[in-house]
RNA sequence: GCGGCGGUAGCUCAGGGGGAGAGCACCACCUUGACACGGUGGGGGUCGUAGGUUCGAUUCCUAUCCGCCGCACCA
């Protein structure tokens, strides 16, 4: 007994209008409040974890955070959905220099002040208030983009417990002789003040000069010339290199130089190091300046001298140089050995080392520093990616990772600032002892001396990085909680540029301290871009802010643009007009829901139609909800989120809106009641998992349609995700479907071609083959509603009047009857072009099928493919033909009368 | 120098051995009771170039050109 209800057509929908901003803050404010992104621990329920990478707490998100946080959480969301315990790791960033600098900034831009003027106490404070001011921007921000993080797991890197990972780490590698201490040369930043390890420089092509420097002998007997782009360092020479299989030179090896300006007397000697093509073939030799010269001088027991103070400038070895900045020195170097006639100069180009975070030409720079040995953790850390327990999607990625690797050189973790994880190393006063410790140490552990102080500097804000997805689950105290339960993650997302920075360093950390590399999958997106294709830079302006782009339109259409915008590992170029067409989508899926919400009755539950009860209509359409909800799974497992977005979008498009809601109008407004419930309870169904597949790309807007859908469950971002199923599956009732809807398009394109317009009626006859004439019978509401007939006659044989115009499918065909309309010129005219087209078609396979190798080696499948398709033309060219020839004798006819 | 990515419709991008797709833009028609951020139709591409493999190449291979990006060297 099915209840009769009349689907009332005036009734106001539940929704009103869309408004997202109102709407995006009032859901994401209840999700918080019901506690939905909370993993909630169900040891039934598979784990699914993701750590976010750390937005730094120096500013505000770009569009590069908006797209990786909308892949995590679409990712997040859809294994929720699939019944996971989904985890997923909110949290920032100390980031040491980055942050420093902007607090040095705001101090000295506002109260005229340094970092020294305050001094460490104070001014670490004044980090820490800048800190939280700046996190809390940033969590309003990541909100804002519906991330569904479990912000009762928000970690930072300076919290407690993660800095006593950071110590256990330090000390542990410390003890396993990991980590050492040591005078060597490292890249220098004279504007920040500190140390940077080799992937904090960026190289940058510049013009510059190549000089030749004459150094005499000490002897008397000549000179030797070398060649420099630094003559500045000269101060610093400790000797001069030349090829030992250099003829040139090999009778001044061993000889003395007299170093201009010091009269400092400098051996000549023979390392392989030197390139004899090169400039002269004699290179000066700076340990304390450069690395390579480093090498040279460690090979040959030479001294190193350093000639420059930590802001640049040269100091008392220069002599009268001293205090003078190095590019000022570099001038008057030049300029006086040129007045000595000692120099010349050639134009020459190369590359530079910049500061990462600054810009300002690093200085190779001779100190102390604590390093990390990278060799055998190195090792563990390639195999995982090698062996495939770590994958990089996509998996070129993986080749950069292994070839950082297999050249990586040991990490200089100390740096000469104030904010960060200060090392835990302690010095005596008396002995000269060093004390790593997990604890603050007050006696020294070599002498039993009391005057001890812990190292001035910080660590490499990375160093904490590298810890971050077992830090942030409790590691090293709580090993049993979080840790034993979600680590190791599933999935990292994150930007290509920083494979090196943070996911190498992550992958070895997590094998060293946990025996597990940190996730099983690194997802690598590309670089959001302007619209003209580059980088987003303060000094262009031409960034944009993502919550502007969600105050104009929605977040909604911002995560659906950003993350079908292009495919993985690709840059994309951001374009207002594409965040306008997301939101089209979300306006469509709002206005449709709106009709279905018009249309069905209150108790209505998005439960399916009996079998039987199903319209041909409703058949088809369940048959693409469950073929897309199996292929957009299938995409978004394997990461082709533009591809998923597409197959949903097109569903919801096309399939949806387009066809089903027009189709179903014709049961909804007809007269027929026993019809109205399938339909009612069809489209409540599909909208409803429409809505679940969407929910991941579109949370917001998919939750409010959801909310005022009939529903079991509080919240569509618990509910199950659409499952392929096999019992929806009605390939015969797609096939049926698409072949009305086949019939419409051809009524509607001749009407279109013909000019006459849906509102006028006309006589359509459709001459079928014999087994497709019950399918069109069934079809004739359809018909009537989007073809609009005068009479509609479905019959093989039906009589044909004079005055018609035809189109022939391959199965059927359509003849339109207008009586004193038919042009027969034009007519013939159109039909010649069909035929045309299908002579081309026909000729075309009757080449390829009559090629005997293609018979002979082409896959059965395709070649019974071909044969079909050509007999399929011929059928239509044989019935265009003879519509030709008796357009051809009516014509002949009316011009004979 | 080594390696990678890209070159497909006017624009932005998918796709990928069996006569090429989407969005936007464009043209025509349509204010039909969810939606003009809409509907119905339509035009538009020798898939960078040249070879090769193959029955068949836009897709695979090689070379080449153009654009971009890593890495290394650079006295």
């Amino acid at each position: 007994m099915v209840e009769q209800i009349v689907a009332k057509s005036n009734q106001q929908s539940p929704l009103g209008s869309y408004d997202a901003q109102e709407m995006e803050k009032r859901i994401y404010d209840w999700w918080m409040e019901k506690q939905f992104f909370r993993a909630n621990g169900d040891t039934t329920k598979q784990t699914f974890t993701i750590v976010m990478p750390p937005p730094n707490v120096t500013g505000v998100l770009h569009l590069g955070h908006a797209l990786d946080n909308t892949i995590q959480d679409l990712l997040i969301r859809m294994r929720r959905m699939q019944g996971y315990d989904a985890l997923w790791i909110p949290g920032m960033d100390h980031a040491g220099i980055a942050t420093q600098t902007r607090v040095e900034a705001q101090l000295s831009k506002e109260e005229g002040l340094s970092r020294h003027d305050l001094g460490r106490e104070a001014f670490v404070e004044r980090v820490w208030a800048w800190k939280e001011q700046y996190a809390e921007v940033i969590r309003s921000q990541i909100r804002r983009l519906g991330a569904s993080c479990d912000w009762s797991r928000e970690r930072f890197t300076m919290d407690p417990s993660l800095s006593k990972a950071v110590r256990e780490v330090f000390v542990t590698l410390y003890e396993k002789g990991l980590i050492y201490r040591g005078n060597y040369i490292i890249n220098w930043c004279p504007r920040c003040g500190t140390a940077l390890s080799d992937i904090e420089v960026e190289y940058e092509e510049m013009n510059g000069a190549l000089y030749h420097i004459t150094y005499p002998f000490t002897d008397g007997s000549g000179s030797l010339q070398v060649a420099t782009t630094r003559p500045e360092t000269m101060f610093g020479d400790v000797a001069v290199a030349v090829h030992p299989d250099d003829e040139r030179y090999s009778a001044m090896v061993g000889k003395s130089l007299r170093l201009p300006f010091v009269d400092r007397e400098i051996p000549v000697i023979a390392d392989a190091y030197v390139d004899q093509e090169f400039g002269t073939g004699a290179v000066k030799i700076t340990p304390a300046h450069d690395p390579n010269d480093f090498e040279v001088g460690q090979r040959h027991h030479l001294n190193a001298i350093n000639v420059m103070t930590k802001d640049g400038k040269l100091n008392e070895y220069a002599g009268k140089f001293a205090s003078l900045d190095r590019y000022e020195a570099r001038k008057k170097v030049v300029a006086e050995l040129e007045a000595l006639g000692i120099l010349t100069r050639e134009e020459h180009v190369h590359s530079v080392g910049h500061c990462e975070r600054c810009g300002t030409v690093v200085e190779p720079w001779l100190s102390t520093q604590w390093f990390v040995k990278m060799d055998s953790l190195a090792i563990p850390a390639k195999e995982v990616v090698a062996n495939g327990q770590t994958q990089f999607v996509p998996d070129r990625f993986a080749k950069i990772y292994s070839h950082w690797l297999d050249h990586i050189r040991d990490w200089c973790i100390s740096r000469q600032l104030w904010w960060g994880h200060r090392i835990p190393a302690f010095y005596c006063a008396d002995c000269g002892g060093t004390t790593v410790s997990r604890e603050p140490v007050e006696i020294c552990s070599q002498c039993g001396g009391s005057r001890v102080s812990q190292d001035e500097d910080v660590l490499d804000t990375w160093f904490s990085s590298a810890l971050w997805p077992f830090s942030t689950m409790g590691w090293p105290d709580d090993q049993e909680g979080d840790l034993a339960r979600y680590f190791p993650t599933q999935v990292l997302s994150t930007g290509f540029d920083i494979i090196y920075f943070w996911v190498a360093r992550m992958i070895f950390m997590s094998l060293s301290f946990t025996d597990q590399p940190p996730f099983e999958q690194v997802l690598i997106h590309g670089l959001v871009r302007d619209d003209q294709g580059r980088k987003f830079s303060k000094s262009l302006g031409n960034g944009i802010d993502p919550m502007d782009v969600i105050s104009k339109y929605s977040a909604d259409a911002l995560r659906f643009m950003l993350v079908t915008g292009a495919t993985l590992g690709q840059d994309m170029r951001f374009y207002s007009e594409r965040v306008e067409a997301a939101q089209a989508l979300v306006t469509k899926i709002w206005n449709a829901s709106r009709f279905v919400l018009m249309n069905i009755d209150a108790n209505i539950m998005g439960s399916l139609p009996p079998v039987e009860q199903r319209s041909l209509a409703d058949r088809y359409i369940l048959h693409r909800l469950h073929t897309t909800a199996k292929q957009a799974t299938e995409e978004l497992q394997a990461y082709q989120f533009a591809e998923a977005g597409k197959t949903i979008y097109e569903f919801f498009w096309n399939d949806f809106c387009d066809w089903y809601i027009e189709l179903a109008k014709v049961t909804l407004y007809g007269e027929e009641t026993a019809q109205k419930i399938p339909t009612q309870q069809t489209l409540a169904y599909v909208l409803d998992q429409a809505l679940r597949l969407l929910h991941p790309f579109m949370p917001f807007v998919t939750e409010e349609i959801w909310q005022a859908l009939p529903h079991d469950g509080q919240t569509i971002m618990r509910a199950p995700w659409p499952e392929f199923s096999e019992a929806l599956k009605d390939e015969k009732g797609f096939l049926e479907m698409t072949f009305v809807m086949d019939v419409i398009r051809a009524v509607r394109v001749l009407r279109h071609e013909k000019n006459i317009a849906l509102g006028k009626k006309v006589d359509i006859i459709l001459r079928p083959k014999s087994e497709h004439v019950a399918v069109l019978r069934t079809a004739i509401p359809y018909m009537v509603r989007l073809c609009n007939p005068n009479r509609l006659v479905v019959d093989a044989t039906a009589k044909l009047p004079e005055e018609r115009l035809t189109t022939v499918l391959p199965e059927v065909e359509i003849i339109l009857s207008l009586a004193g309309l038919v042009d027969f010129g034009a007519e013939q005219k159109r039909l010649g072009e069909e035929r045309r087209q299908l002579e081309f078609e026909v000729n075309r396979l009757q080449i390829k099928l009559g090629n005997d190798s293609f018979i002979a080696k082409a896959p059965t499948a395709i070649v019974q493919k071909e044969r079909e398709k050509l007999e399929g033309y011929m059928e239509r060219l044989e019935k265009v033909v003879a519509e030709l020839t008796r357009l051809a004798s009516v014509s002949n006819r009316q011009s004979a009368e």
